[in-house]
DNA sequence: CCCACATACATGCATATGCATCTATCTTGC
DNA sequence: GCAAGATAGATGCATATGCATGTATGTGGG
């Protein structure tokens, strides 16, 4: 089955909306000095969870990102002391990623650009109407 | 300043529907056992341009790859034969960059599983309308 | 109880990416 | 015609990613 040109449009236009947008997103982040954006989902799961811990697989599951590619995030955020591991008694294979109170000032810091920058690169490009419109097609892919 | 709710339900929803998405193609990919899906993008605007060549920088400013990523990329494709550098006599610092046969070749037989895969995890979800519509909010991002 | 299989997470190795910088060639102003 | 700066593209080095597989622990059937 081969595609619409409508279809083939709107696929190309997500790969690269997401690609110049993101590009002035991590241009601010660089600007601000701070760490890869990427962290800040995880952090941000964790600030959200029950506690402020999560097991590596939950933040999988709400973050996307691959296991191994997470396994090795979760390090690089435990050396710079955002988080920490804790053991999981209740599964000898589990345990707790736990943000650290160093962590939550981080993800706060983040925020500080973050928002603005989504705010300047996306909000002050779509009305309120748009937005919502937008969120509701791409959910159902 | 900051995003409301629908501008940061926006931002989110476009990464993650395009992760999602990107992943289901890949697999597709893979099950068909063809290279990267970005290595898709530069035969394309390669058989697209006149003559089947264009400069470094010219796919570059079409594909939003970073130069030095362009560079290598070119290298591997060339090392597969499906591209060939060639001088440029106009300017001694720029070169060609020319499709071959076997380049041609290789961007059809993708596109015979990009295609279907497009319709499968975009095209399917979506109307003609909707596909229409989302393409419009995203170009204006 | 134990064996086969599943699940949680880590890791070695090859490849890809980002950053900074390099080389070579143009262009401009004087 | 030349020095100062811009532009095209390549590359060394550190880091990140993908893939396959490893280790440890859990579960379920006989």
């Amino acid at each position: 089955m081969r595609p619409g040109p409508e279809t083939t449009e709107a696929w190309i236009g997500l790969m690269r909306a997401r690609e110049r947008v993101l590009a002035r997103i991590e241009t601010d982040f660089k600007a601000a000095s701070l760490p890869p954006l990427g962290w800040y989902d995880v952090l941000w799961e964790l600030v959200q969870a029950e506690g402020g811990r999560l097991r590596p697989f939950e933040i999988g599951a709400r973050t996307l990102l691959a296991q191994y590619n997470l396994s090795r995030l979760i390090d690089r955020l435990a050396k710079e002391g955002l988080v920490r591991r804790e053991s999981f008694d209740a599964d000898g294979r589990g345990q707790w990623v736990v943000i650290t109170e160093a962590g939550r000032a981080m993800r706060a810091r983040m925020w500080l650009t973050y928002g603005p920058s989504i705010e300047a690169h996306v909000g002050a490009r779509l009305s309120e109407a748009e937005a919502r419109q937008l969120t509701a097609l791409l959910a159902k892919l």
